[in-house]
DNA sequence: CAATACATACCGTCAGTCGGTATTATAAGG
DNA sequence: CCTTATAATACCGACTGACGGTATGTATTG
């Protein structure tokens, strides 16, 4: 392929195709020698000038990943019709509305079982999602009075840590028996301390969600 | 080497020296090649012969390391002096008093900065310890009166998560300060739930704990 | 003599390198 | 303002060393 003059074009190329790669094979099993048979011409000098290494076109992808969602996310934070709670509600819907067509949970699923982009989930959210926005959510919910708590951070941690990791059915597999029993419990947990978030509707939603998931799975 | 008269002693050999490779280096950074320059004139044949791929040798090594941990959650559970909810704080406490010596939090922290030996460790403790551990040792507890709660399947979920996912010093960097409020926030969340099971002795521990864990960071 | 426990040479694949080339940006001189 | 020399950049593609894994052979055991 000829020199491009805007290299941001080939650079933004090579990460469309590797966040396809690495979504549909995983790390280890794509190879720089598949990006390029996919990049139409491109070659390996190209991809290793703009990128000192695979595990730095990892990052990128993580990265582009991360802010897309966190589009998302500032418009849910931003919202100035909706108070905290009502918020913190928005937010812990959007984990499993959004992706309500089989691609994205086909898609997450992938991410999940790979241990890499887990690792990097799990750290991102602590280090991204729980600082920047559900804690101050929280913070705004206290302020404006719809949320008590006294401690909005550690909160926010056991919020994200239990709906990422815990009640995740693409890392701990569960019937549909166990998925309403670990939701109802997750609404009680949160209830008793305080944070009375989990009706009905999100629980049957999520039921649907988790249930659609084992759907695909057994294909 | 000239042939063993009983294998198995070559295969505990392999195992032993595998399990420190990967520990110290991680999984992809350890190279067959690398076991063969440790285990002084063993091939890679003799490898071969006896696991039929590197990813075979790491779910031995987790094996061997879940089988180690399992005589002491044997002891716990099957003692007969303590009741469900004594069991249950001994259970609690044994993930870092044990490891009070430098050289095993060195080791968790290298398995849990790996990817796959995290996640190996995050579906054990759902797939084994809760299911054959923390449920039947609460389970004891309502029946012998000493815990109380409608939900000890997901009450074990819930503790295991938090305690190995958010409140672990390996995943997610804390100072001392946030510890403290962390680990606090822990103990009402369980109080909350009808657990009241950590007490200011287990928290002054666990501090002190991962005190000693940043302090051996740092260096 | 059959099964097993190894040794060794070899293979394909992979991430990454390196010397080279073509294109573009920069800047100096007319 | 236009040419021209020079430097920087975008990209090519053959090559390398290391890796996981295999095939074949050999010595030892049962």
């Amino acid at each position: 392929m000829s020199r491009n003059k805007y290299p941001e074009e080939t650079v933004k190329l090579i990460l469309e195709e590797a966040q396809k790669l690495f979504i549909e094979k995983g790390y280890d099993n794509t190879s720089i020698q598949d990006m390029i048979n996919h990049l139409g011409g491109l070659s390996k000098g190209a991809i290793y000038h703009h990128f000192k290494s695979k595990e730095e076109i990892f990052e990128a992808v993580c990265k582009k990943i991360g802010d897309e969602n966190i589009i998302y996310y500032n418009k849910m934070r931003d919202d100035k019709t909706q108070n905290g709670y009502e918020k913190l509600k928005t937010m812990i819907r959007s984990a499993y509305t959004n992706p309500n067509n089989d691609a994205v949970i086909a898609m997450m699923d992938k991410i999940m079982s790979d241990p890499k982009f887990l690792m990097n989930q799990i750290r991102e959210s602590y280090e991204v999602v729980v600082p920047y926005y559900i804690e101050p959510i929280i913070r705004e919910g206290i302020m404006d009075g719809s949320i008590q708590t006294d401690y909005p951070r550690e909160l926010s941690g056991v919020l994200i840590t239990l709906l990422n990791v815990w009640i995740n059915p693409m890392i701990h597999k569960t019937t549909t028996i166990e998925i309403r029993k670990k939701v109802e419990f997750l609404g009680f947990l949160l209830k008793s301390i305080g944070i009375d978030i989990l009706d009905e509707e999100i629980i049957v939603q999520y039921i649907k969600y988790c249930e659609r998931y084992n759907q695909l799975k057994q294909k």
